[in-house]
DNA sequence: TTGTATCATGAACGCGCGTTCTAAGTCAAG
DNA sequence: CTTGACTTAGAACGCGCGTTCATGATACAA
């Protein structure tokens, strides 16, 4: 039974298992995971765990004591991303490398669900109303990466070295020139006739906005 | 030492907690610690140990194999919103009471320091450009509460009864009036004489875009 | 009936692991 | 120097806890 056909004694036991971790911080072992489902014996409960992690809901390591963990909730589903500084129009982006733009550890923690994978993320707050044409306002929070390659239709942060100015725009390559899309579908884009005025710092990979 | 000013041994352990964890979803016994962080006898670990309790960077489970958890990363502090459903301009915003919405259990994951306490919120899958004034796209989701009672400035999901359209506005009670004003600051606000026909669905708590 | 697979029980084995005790080294105050 | 607080060592005690074994109880197919 690949799935969650299980036993209403499994079920019992992935809950409190469930519960417990939230509770503890930590997992049951398998006497307490006896006791609470009303199991007496070790070896049923045991058989059981390894029966839940035969079917994927759970892991075990063995001859571990509390040795064991849920399929979902894995680790590193949390990531910590560092707050490295502010994005504003009249600047290039600040990276992660330039020398503490933020002195003190200030980050925000997404799930992977929301910004995929990568440990490479990095985020900015925005400062002012420059960017409101990529619906991106003041205060807001962008969670970006470094882009060693861009590809059509990327949401990325340009350096235009003529304009002196940072923006938001989706880029795409057209031949000979670059369009560059405002994400409010009722602005119009720019057009680049020389690739060499743009400098693609990162992709945005996600927006956050407290209210 | 109330503070972080704690020796480096102690640093060293807090660290390899913080990696253990993270790596297997389970605390490491005072052996397990001792031996990654060079410490050859347990009752050192466990006299550490026991210091970092007092300094409130941990707490422990006595006589419990593996019973110890970090002060941060405290259990509630991720919060599962589900996603209840979509909001479109022309529709009033759906509740999480409304029977089945949305039947699986989609959710969105975020941290407390993002949305704040309360168990109560919902998420709302944006559909269509129609709150491009509120810096709110297409797909955006927007986390929101339900809302008792209004203040001042609180960004708001209203229904406009007479124009039956739903928007996200700032909303501020002036004297007879009530003021409806767009978070995009180069638009102008919406002044209504006759309170009776807004009903406010519920206030913004954060919005959440994905690239 | 006789298989085989699934699931439950209780007991025993043995290392895992927190605890505790004794001892000693370091360092600043008296 | 001595004193005492802080820190580190090493070893031993004893229950905690995963593992394994022997034994049945159902249930379904041959």
């Amino acid at each position: 039974m690949p799935k969650d056909r299980l036993s209403g004694r499994q079920q019992a036991i992935l809950e409190f298992i469930t519960g417990f971790l939230e509770e503890n911080g930590y997992p049951p072992t398998i006497r307490e995971i006896g006791k609470a489902c009303g199991i007496t014996s070790t070896s049923v409960v045991n058989y059981n765990l390894n029966k839940l992690e035969r079917d994927g809901h759970l892991s075990r390591d063995r001859e571990v004591s509390r040795g064991l963990r849920l399929a979902d909730a894995l680790p590193g589903n949390l990531v910590r991303i560092p707050l490295v500084g502010r994005i504003v129009a009249s600047e290039p982006v600040p990276m992660p490398s330039d020398p503490a733009v933020l002195g003190e550890d200030k980050g925000i923690e997404l799930t992977r669900d929301i910004v995929g994978v990568g440990d490479d993320l990095f985020a900015l707050q925005v400062k002012g109303d420059s960017m409101v044409d990529a619906m991106i306002g003041d205060g807001d929070i962008v969670i970006m990466r470094p882009h060693p390659n861009v590809q059509n239709g990327d949401l990325v942060a340009v350096w235009l070295t003529d304009r002196e100015e940072t923006t938001l725009k989706r880029i795409y390559m057209e031949g000979p020139l670059v369009r560059l899309q405002p994400a409010n579908p009722t602005m119009q884009p720019i057009y680049i006739d020389d690739p060499s005025v743009i400098q693609v710092q990162g992709r945005v990979v996600a927006v956050v906005r407290q209210t």
